[in-house]
DNA sequence: TTGTAAGCGTTATCAC
DNA sequence: GTGATAACGCTTACAA
């Protein structure tokens, strides 16, 4: 069934079911009823590739996030996906992984099925070291507008918004310093751009209290629990003292957790620890988990709010921030 | 860019080009060589709508969750999204909450959007009491397949993979009872579909064992911990006694631990505490909780075979069965 | 207010 | 092995 169709039954023309369909004002109020009845009667709706042929657009949004079983990007792809339909488009969700080829294909698969934007959840699409992995992210800028949620790339016709975790993890580690505690463990889960900007935070307030860095005292985990309760073992083991364990992530905080309760050390009064995320583990532990609220939801309301703007020609700002909020649980006395 | 800009440069006519790009045979070694050239040189991919709009599909497929941010849904999503890419299938996603016209809507819209085919995760997406609020499922299914992950509808074109949540729950519980538990109790998040399933595997074994049933030791928690904490605070304080807890997800298994911890009891000898989803909820808890690993990665791999089926006209089985596994760790001794 | 007709970029069916 | 050309279903000048 096609727009012939409902013409022939209306007894108009195709301009005419067209305009009812567009909402053009053209019409006058009884033929636009007779071709709605008729609409509804046959239940035609409007081919969409017809459609995009001529408009070239398909109101549709391509959100590529790394790993969507991730909280954090899953709950940014939720947010997102949500707010885009409020705006009457949909999303074309890409799952890429880590490797930069999977990353580029998805990108160009995006682009090939013509949609009309794309979002890029999260900093892993950035490389700090090579920018040249960086150039297919400002190429594809040349054809649509590239939305960065935690991110940033210089670039024409690309916009960030981002979390300001450098001061977040700055603000927890000060605190931390000025309620006494000295020798701060800080254990990451990689060293994507936002992952720069945390240890960064940490490393400042050091500084800026004169206490000296200890590469020791600085650790890689991923994400996993086990690896940063037993690098924390590992320290223990040799003599290393420490008081506080700051983490970029909820799950490495879990593992400080299990740590101290392996030692029988008293949380927060031996050993604090601090989150990141403010995920549904920082809940689940006991005690419940000091974290930082990265503030996902903002970000992806002002992501699609740029994004709107640029699709209608609005001056919208190319890099915006929004400072995190610290969640104070039961790991921390400051 | 089009199809003509290429078949100028190359000095050939539209429909060799055509035949290039979709790998027909009939076309000299050399001409095909000097076309690829081309397309390479001007960078030129066929516009989909174009190509849509002749053969009537994008191959894209329209995923529905009610929830991504559920990290069960989230699994999901991801596994059958990266294995329809593989078979060369883009997904669309919808989130579309629990309002059923919401459901409804999104799924018009797929349809809209000429997807070639939909899957619907989880069990909320049927109405057990109501099957008139099934029926937009059943129309759907008349102009395309739809696949069902962890629920069941009967009907044409409707294909359904379950994980058995009976069995499992009916295993762990008879576990508990063979090991000694004679009052357990029973938590759920939603009386969804699977969640029936799972309600009534609990009620089973205590059938089986002669264990009679009582209506206090049922109880719907959502997925809040809280809430499964306090309504166990609330049986003690009654006076009830019981000695394990059943629960449907992970989060309220959390809850049982929290209880647990907060009156002193040893778990598992004085309170066993089983979770569901196997998620990382299970290892973050301490101790770690035995839970069920309800393989959503089998769920999403076999829909997406089935699916594949159903396109090139193979013989699949309307409704698929896998068995859920029994993770122990340590909030059991059975 | 309405209708006619061109154009969007492919694929597929013919001829040759 | 290759080239014209119709067809897909819509939107939108332009005419009436």
């Amino acid at each position: 069934m096609n727009i012939y169709d409902v013409s022939k039954k209306a007894g108009v023309s195709i301009a005419t079911v067209s305009r009812v369909l567009n909402g053009n004002n053209n019409v006058s109020e009884k033929t636009k009823a007779r071709v709605l009845e008729v609409i509804d009667e046959l239940g035609y709706t409007p081919n969409v590739f017809a459609r995009g042929l001529g408009l070239n657009t398909m109101k549709t949004i391509g959100i590529m996030c790394t790993d969507c079983s991730d909280p954090y990007l899953a709950n940014a792809v939720y947010y997102l996906e949500q707010d885009l339909k409020r705006h009457e488009y949909d999303s074309i969700l890409c799952c890429t992984g880590n490797n930069i080829d999977n990353k580029k294909n998805y990108l160009e698969l995006l682009l090939s099925k013509r949609v009309d934007g794309i979002i890029l959840i999260g900093s892993k699409f950035l490389d700090a070291d090579f920018s040249e992995n960086n150039a297919f992210i400002i190429d594809a800028a040349k054809n649509i507008p590239i939305m960065l949620v935690n991110s940033y790339l210089e670039g024409n016709n690309i916009y960030s918004a981002q979390c300001d975790d450098e001061a977040a993890v700055y603000t927890v580690t000060d605190a931390l310093i000025k309620s006494g505690r000295k020798n701060i463990v800080y254990l990451y889960t990689s060293m994507s751009q936002s992952g720069r900007n945390k240890l960064s935070g940490y490393e400042k307030a050091l500084e800026m209290n004169r206490i000296p860095h200890r590469k020791e005292f600085v650790q890689m985990c991923n994400k996993d629990i086990q690896r940063a309760k037993e690098y924390l073992n590992t320290l223990h083991e040799n003599g290393y003292k420490f008081d506080a364990v700051v983490t970029s992530d909820d799950s490495l905080a879990v593992g400080a957790l299990k740590y101290a309760n392996e030692h029988g050390f008293k949380v927060p009064e031996e050993l604090s620890v601090v989150g990141y995320n403010d995920s549904i583990l920082a809940q689940a532990t006991e005690p419940e988990l000091t974290s930082i609220d990265s503030k996902v939801q903002s970000l992806c309301i002002t992501t699609v709010n740029t994004l709107m703007g640029v699709f209608n020609g609005s001056d919208v700002p190319t890099r915006t921030y929004i400072t995190a909020d610290i969640i104070k649980r039961n790991t921390t006395n400051f």
